[in-house]
DNA sequence: AAAGAATGCGACTAATTATTCGCGTTTGTC
DNA sequence: GACAAACGCGAATAATTAGTCGCATTCTTT
């Protein structure tokens, strides 16, 4: 393991080189599918370099053409995830605030319509999602993002309520992230029907748990 | 790495020997204190089997004495704490059940008091808590003691509400635990003062979750 | 104090696996 | 079809680290 790189002060990132043929650019997709399919098999374990490799039907070497080191693989895969999240509570945040109580239900709802269909629509991701939190070297990464997301969920609280404190809304921020987080790992993890459940038992954690720090009548 | 074991079936967990010298039960101290040290200062990752034998002032081949395998420390640590969950869900379940809402709402509080004393004084034991889940080959062990903590929870329900459906009670029991778990492991990372105000959050949600299942008047 | 059991040691073994590098092959371009 | 660039290959390298084993030391027992 010629490992001396991770030490010094972070993973390498960045794509080796962009493809510039088409057969390349297929390798790429190949590569990240393979990697997709084993960390989905192996239930939340990073595969190794020649499991995705041999996966894509390439050689270790071929990988290394695209991707300066393993981390970089799966970090591709949740990246696109990752950075939609505080994309979509973002366009939560540009409408006018609700002005009473039942505006106010309506918006976390759409919040936590917006936010449910992240998961949904990236089921298949969540093993990666898993492990990225479970490696150390990947974790300050994800961390970086979780960050951006609870000051996200933080603007928001403080759109529909300005008067709120900072420490008030980053703390609740944090609760709907995690909150929001852990329930839907574990729901995307059973059926559709017990999904749909806990989503709702979501939402009503949610309400319960903003609405004492709004001043709406 | 002769590491053949894990591949069979599971992992050996048996304590090789029991110490029959003072001085040895000393090391298995030794041992266990520096695995946890370790741990903690390298944020959630497990340590070697060097570095523990190393702080502990000792050579890995001692470490073997008593330990199957690196694993089985790690374990050894958190067991203490994930079996006295169950226990401490169970005590609730022996007392008489409510019968008006306010009383209801006192055994939440008491379920809820209990369980957040087993985070407090267990805090210094996250960190490994959180290396297990990140480690693929003792995740099933965690699993398996998360298995019994819902089902536990769910009990709790039903000798609350006796008219609750399996299904919905052990949904609720999962949804407490892991709500209960995300948010006070994120609690304590932060000051006792914030540790006390999500608490006080955790609370609310328990109570706005499990309201709507229950028949009282 | 002598024997034998328990403990402690740490160099060594071996498994695993990330990453490299030089060479052969394919592709795009003229 | 010839040339260069891009691509693909995979044996070899090297870093890391779990676990072993035979010998040395310390303790317990008589």
């Amino acid at each position: 393991m010629k490992r001396s790189l991770s030490r010094e002060t972070r993973i390498a990132l960045e794509p080796r080189k962009q493809p510039r043929q088409q057969r390349s650019s297929k390798v790429v997709d190949r590569i990240l599918d393979a990697a997709l399919t084993l960390t989905r098999e192996q239930g939340t374990k990073a595969p190794t370099t020649l499991a995705i490799a041999q996966h894509a039907g390439l050689s270790v070497g071929s990988v290394y053409q695209y991707f300066p080191n393993k981390e970089a693989i799966l970090l591709d895969l949740a990246r696109r995830w990752l950075s939609s999240f505080p994309e979509v509570i973002a366009r939560r945040i540009e409408v006018a605030p609700p002005t009473n109580r039942e505006e106010f239900r309506q918006e976390v709802r759409k919040l936590f319509i917006d936010t449910s269909k992240l998961y949904l629509d990236n089921a298949s991701l969540m093993p990666v999602i898993e492990a990225i939190s479970g490696n150390a070297d990947l974790r300050p990464i994800q961390n970086e993002y979780d960050d951006q997301i609870v000051a996200l969920y933080a603007a928001w609280l403080q759109h529909v309520n300005p008067a709120l404190e900072d420490k008030v809304a980053s703390r609740l921020g944090l609760l709907m992230m995690e909150v929001g987080h852990a329930c839907r790992l574990v729901g995307l993890k059973r059926d559709r029907k017990t999904y749909d459940l806990i989503e709702d038992d979501v939402e009503v954690m949610w309400l319960a748990l903003v609405n004492p720090y709004l001043n709406l009548d």
